[in-house]
DNA sequence: TAGGCCATCTGGTCCT
DNA sequence: AGGACCAGATGGCCTA
């Protein structure tokens, strides 16, 4: 089995600035996988989707083609596609192919950002820097505790109804919360 | 090897 | 009409 290197992170990537989109992605355990489609899949990346200049490469990446050409190059493949059978009932017509690869890479990228908010929070979060991984679940589980100790510090309860805990308790909750996530993961 | 986690693809629905 | 969002399915990677 080939064991992929990880991809350099991008920092700016991760902090979701809107001029830059990398397909580098977060988390050094998220290698660029491709995985069987039910169409003949061709994968286009989400910088082909970009003003050039908005484009950024990863040393992990291939040379970049324009989304025109990589498309025009399906043309063939597209009129195929085009004669195969409706397998949906739905009221949309089912997208050609040329159309779901864009909405592929459309959705791609949209992952792509909520990967980098959670690796955001993450960052954020007070246990940062002892921990190389969380799982989104135990971010927003320590994210939720912080938020309510940082709202105990400042005397305002953010429990929406619940009972109003003092800093002691919030700090208590949180420490729980991490000790509790970091058990998980290594059980 | 099983289970957890996550990237990706896909079709459905909502929204502008 | 088409993009955004969502959930289900699938499969790769990693760890115990």
């Amino acid at each position: 089995m080939i064991k992929l290197e990880p991809i350099e992170q991008n920092t700016n990537y991760a902090t979701g600035s809107p001029t830059m989109i990398s397909t580098a992605i977060s988390s050094p355990r998220s290698n660029k996988r491709l995985r069987k489609a039910s169409y003949p899949m061709k994968a286009i990346n989400p910088t082909q989707l970009l003003l050039p200049n908005q484009i950024t490469h990863s040393p992990m990446e291939e040379p970049l083609t324009s989304i025109d050409g990589d498309l025009s190059r399906l043309d063939h493949q597209e009129e195929e596609m085009q004669n195969l059978p409706r397998l949906s009932s739905s009221k949309r017509p089912r997208l050609t192919y040329n159309k779901r690869l864009v909405a592929n890479a459309r959705e791609r990228e949209r992952v792509h950002n909520l990967t980098a908010a959670f690796e955001a929070l993450r960052r954020v979060l007070p246990m940062y820097g002892d921990q190389e991984k969380l799982s989104r679940l135990s971010i927003l589980r320590i994210a939720c505790s912080y938020v309510l100790v940082l709202g105990a510090l400042n005397e305002m309860d953010f429990s929406q109804g619940e009972n109003a805990y003092t800093l002691n308790e919030t700090f208590h909750m949180l420490s729980y919360t991490i000790l509790n996530e970091l058990k998980r993961k290594k059980s």
